[in-house]
RNA sequence: GGGCGGUUAGCUCAGUUGGUUAGAGUGUAUGCCUCACAUGCAUAAGGUCACAGGUUCGACUCCUGUACCGCCCACCA
């Protein structure tokens, strides 16, 4: 073990040693409860940032948790392959070299991704063992490795059987970079400042004309109506007419839809069925003319003629200007409101009509609706509860299909021919596991694949069955299914969370996982979001170089508030690394001075009917932080755990007892067992190994030990000490006494000047029994050669003093200033007790008080009375005295 | 527009079903290189618990409203 605590030196040693013994595996063990925890797979393209630190770093704390209470912990890793982002990774990088995406064939360009993937694919998985995260490796998959591809192509046909997919033309949200549809979710919206344009639109046969207004002016050349509010009477008049279109001098009807909203712009709203959602509606609900404006790149196409070629915000101005020079905008306002963009590559999202397919997710949710109401799946913090079950009752069906080249091709093919009624009614669509030789309806052999390939969402919706060998009916979905718990952030509730619920139902007929623990988002500094773009991210692998893995897992999880986002910046990883330098050192103050021949292993058991009062007094603490981390541990407050252990470890363990320990060794008192000091450490490296597992192990292996690692070490079980209120109160008037002869000490003494002897006041036996007893740890603790005990008051308070509970401690001043400092001390005590008296005074004086608060409340309240009240009055009494003496 | 979260020490946060002198870490000040640790030890200063009402013997805590910050959802063109 090395002198200085060096993270460097030993952390990938250690996680290879891990690996070496495969502790990480799992194997069914029907006679054990498994504890199962799926990962968020991380896109293959990713690096690890901070985000993925945090989630991965709770779920190897609940394995390494939950492995030494003694379940069968499973974590199965994994990577996702992220269908539009990891195309847009190798666009972008074939476009580095020179080459795009048609400059390929379909297989062609596959191989090239799969390639990429092959070559950079297992970075993030890298970066996740530097964290320490100690995934079943063996257990690994990909979304796109072959049983997982059989999985998706298996849920889509059956859903497909049971009319639960379905293929339709519908207004979806197109991204015209990426050149493919987007399900609902994918869409960001931003707030924006736009234009809000008002235009006229002549009416035939009339000198009048009706204003709309739009914040998207190109799309009027798809317009095929104007609809107005039936209720509006400034439009009454219309009714029935009709209306020149300009600049396509389209004759186009004035219609009635209730939708339309009287109130905003002029009342009157341009319906380009095409182009908006609303306006889809109203044009099926007319049946309007639908005409599409737009290529697939943005571009404007040959139904609008004179724009054909231009790109769409282009076009936006040059429609403008036509408008303008024919006198028909009547003004431009400036208007913020949101506008889609992709989530992949922030494009701004055209609706656009087009042929997909589509999930009708209804009849899905109403059972995972069902499972999230009656608690069989909860929610931790129970708010996402209401997210979830808000956003799963308004459920809209999911566009499933992408226009791209890299994910699960669509197990469809088409019947060019369609040769008889039969394949007509099914449109020609053949839903095949495996390529079909000719046409089941008509027998034509002419068939197409469908060139689409699924949402990446929807193979992630399967990830906890899939991963298990679905759809074989395997051993290990037997046993691991379903899984315990989901660890993720809110950002994806949605997109993942809702629909593994509902996958896992239908094809399971059982819920995937019974506790969801959404955690926070991590920040910067200031509250933002990390992101790329601001450039504000912290780089975890920067940290864990810098501060070692278990500073940044320690930190992280120590500052993270119960279910909110945190807040992070580089210089708050010294908590987890101060933490790690402390716990390192006591290791080496342990192996130096108290581990000896007696003691053959740091996994002593202890002897709980020989230990003395200290020993007592440390060990219930250790009692009640065992209960509490249990507690904590069901609730995912792994913070406070965090937070409980460093409190009890460095200002319980380190402060006190070791200090006892120290002096008790020097002195040979036999106050404290060498033992006890040792269980309380290796207790505590086992509750802190699931936080910091390296420098844990690294501790645990320099001490001789009696297992092979300390990732198996049991779960501390409670003692059960006896330390009642008596007790600790004895425990709590020597720290006072110490503390108070250190304050004195700090304002009256300078530097290392030590204190003659100190004055007790001897009316109560408890504390002189105890003083006399701890008095070696009192002496050297507060740095006083004697203590005397004087039997009258007055001489003690002739010093200054400081008051306890059981009578007053003095210390002899000589020094005329010092004496002044110390009557301004006493006179600034004195008004802050006697104000609190008064206020304990008036709350017993109140009738209601004593009538109405509990019984325990009033005696407390009298005894606090007592106390300050004695208080007070030896404050008054050291005043007199100096007064009298000193002539003040 | 709807919903959710937040507002407590300079900063980041605790504060369990209402009942101590409202806590911790960090930062600041002062003194210490005390034989585990200066990544440390000791001591101290620092708060009208966002604001306004209400309920109560008693409110940081419960209720109503207001303000500000943040997030999510939504078919205002």
């Amino acid at each position: 073990m090395e002198t200085r605590y060096n993270p460097a030196s030993f952390e990938t040693k250690w996680y290879n040693f891990w690996l070496l013994k495969r502790y990480f595996h799992s194997e069914i063990d029907p006679g054990t409860k498994p504890y199962v925890i799926v990962i968020p797979p991380p896109n293959v393209t990713g690096v690890l940032h901070m985000g993925h630190g945090l989630n991965n770093t709770i779920q190897d704390i609940l394995i390494r948790m939950y492995r030494k209470l003694g379940f069968n912990t499973c974590w199965v890793p994994g990577t996702d392959h992220a269908g539009i982002a990891t195309q847009n990774v190798v666009e972008k990088k074939l476009l580095s070299e020179g080459k795009t995406r048609e400059s390929f064939t379909r297989s062609e360009f596959l191989n090239e991704v799969w390639k990429w993937k092959e070559e950079h694919g297992s970075t993030i998985i890298k970066q996740l063992k530097r964290l320490g995260a100690l995934c079943d490796w063996e257990r690994e998959r990909f979304t796109m490795d072959e049983g997982l591809s059989r999985a998706v192509k298996e849920v889509f046909i059956r859903l497909f059987e049971n009319g639960l997919v379905y293929r339709d033309e519908y207004i979806i949200n197109w991204c015209v970079r990426c050149k493919t549809a987007l399900s609902d979710e994918e869409v960001e919206y931003k707030e924006t400042t736009g234009k809000l344009y008002y235009i006229k639109y002549p009416l035939e046969n009339n000198n009048n004309y009706i204003i709309v207004a739009t914040t998207r002016p190109e799309t009027m050349l798809g317009d095929t109506a104007v609809a107005v509010h039936p209720d509006d009477n400034r439009y009454k008049q219309y009714w029935g007419k009709y209306i020149i279109l300009p600049l396509m001098r389209r004759k186009i009807p004035l219609i009635c839809d209730s939708v339309v909203l009287m109130e905003f712009g002029t009342g009157a709203v341009k319906v380009t069925p095409s182009h908006d959602p609303n306006d889809f509606e109203i044009g099926k609900r007319h049946n309007l003319q639908f005409i599409n404006i737009l290529n697939p790149d943005g571009t404007l196409n040959n139904n609008v003629a004179p724009y054909n070629g231009l790109d769409r915000f282009r076009a936006r101005e040059r429609v403008i200007e036509d408008l303008k020079k024919e006198n028909l905008i009547e003004k431009i306002e400036s208007y913020k409101h949101s506008v889609g963009h992709c989530y992949r590559c922030d494009t701004v999202i055209e609706p656009y009509i087009s042929k997909q397919w589509f999930v009708k997710m209804r009849p899905l949710a109403e059972p995972a609706i069902d499972v999230v109401k009656k608690e069989r799946i909860k929610f931790y913090p129970s708010r996402w509860r209401g997210v979830y079950l808000n956003w799963m009752e308004n459920i809209k069906d999911w566009c499933i299909s992408r226009q791209i080249w890299w994910g699960h091709r669509i197990p469809v093919w088409y019947c060019k021919k369609m040769e008889n009624e039969d394949c007509r009614i099914k449109n020609g669509v053949i839903v095949r596991r495996d390529q079909p030789k000719e046409c089941p309806y008509c027998g034509a052999t002419e068939l197409v694949q469908d060139a689409d390939v699924l949402d990446t969402w929807f193979s992630s919706a399967l990830w906890p069955f899939s991963t298990l060998g679905w759809p074989e009916e395997t051993e290990e979905l037997k046993y691991y299914y379903p899984t315990t718990v989901l660890v993720t952030d809110p950002g994806i509730i949605f997109f993942w969370v809702a629909r593994m619920i509902m996958m896992g139902l239908f094809f399971m007929k059982e819920i995937p996982f019974s506790d969801v623990y959404i955690h926070g988002t991590v920040m910067d500094a200031i509250g933002r979001k990390m992101s790329k773009s601001l450039g504000n991210g912290i780089d975890p692998l920067e940290v864990i170089d810098k501060y070692g893995a278990d500073a940044l897992r320690f930190t992280i999880t120590a500052i993270t508030p119960t279910g909110q986002n945190l807040l992070l910046s580089m210089d708050k990883f010294s908590i987890g690394q101060n933490f790690a330098n402390k716990l390192w050192n006591a290791a080496r103050f342990l192996k130096m001075k108290v581990i000896s021949d007696r003691i053959q292993t740091i996994d002593l058991k202890i002897n709980t009917d020989d230990l003395s009062f200290m020993d007592r007094w440390i060990l219930s603490l250790l009692d009640k932080l065992i209960e509490d981390t249990e507690q904590n541990l069901r609730i995912y407050k792994l913070n406070e755990i965090a937070m409980d252990i460093y409190a009890y470890f460095w200002h319980e363990y380190c402060d006190w007892y070791l200090e006892f320990l120290k002096i008790d060794i020097r002195e040979n008192t036999s106050l404290t067992k060498r033992e006890t000091a040792i269980y309380i450490f290796n207790s505590l490296l086992s509750l802190l190994h699931p936080f910091i597992p390296f420098i844990t192990e690294e501790i645990y292996q320099s001490f001789p030990h009696s297992y092979d690692s300390i990732m198996i070490t049991p779960f501390p079980a409670k003692l059960s000490i006896n330390f009642d209120k008596e007790e600790s109160e004895k425990i709590e008037y020597l720290k006072e006494l110490i503390n108070g002869i250190r304050n004195i000490r700090s304002i009256f003494l300078a530097g290392r000047e030590e204190y003659v002897g100190i004055n007790v006041e001897d009316t109560e036996t408890t504390a002189r029994d105890l003083i006399k007893e701890y008095s070696v740890f009192i002496k050297t603790l507060a740095k006083v050669k004697e203590i005397n005990f004087l039997k009258s008051p007055e001489s003690v308070l002739r010093s200054a003093i400081f008051v306890t509970k059981y009578g007053a401690i003095g210390i002899p001043l000589s020094d005329k200033i010092k004496i002044d400092k110390q009557y301004k001390k006493l006179l600034k005590e004195k008004e802050i007790i006697s104000r609190r008296v008064i206020k304990i005074q008036s709350r017993l004086n109140n009738k209601d008080f004593l009538s109405k608060a509990p019984f325990e409340i009033c005696e407390q309240t009298k005894e606090d009375l007592d106390k300050f009240q004695g208080k007070l009055k030896r404050i008054e009494e050291s005043l007199k005295m100096i007064e009298r003496i000193y002539n003040k």
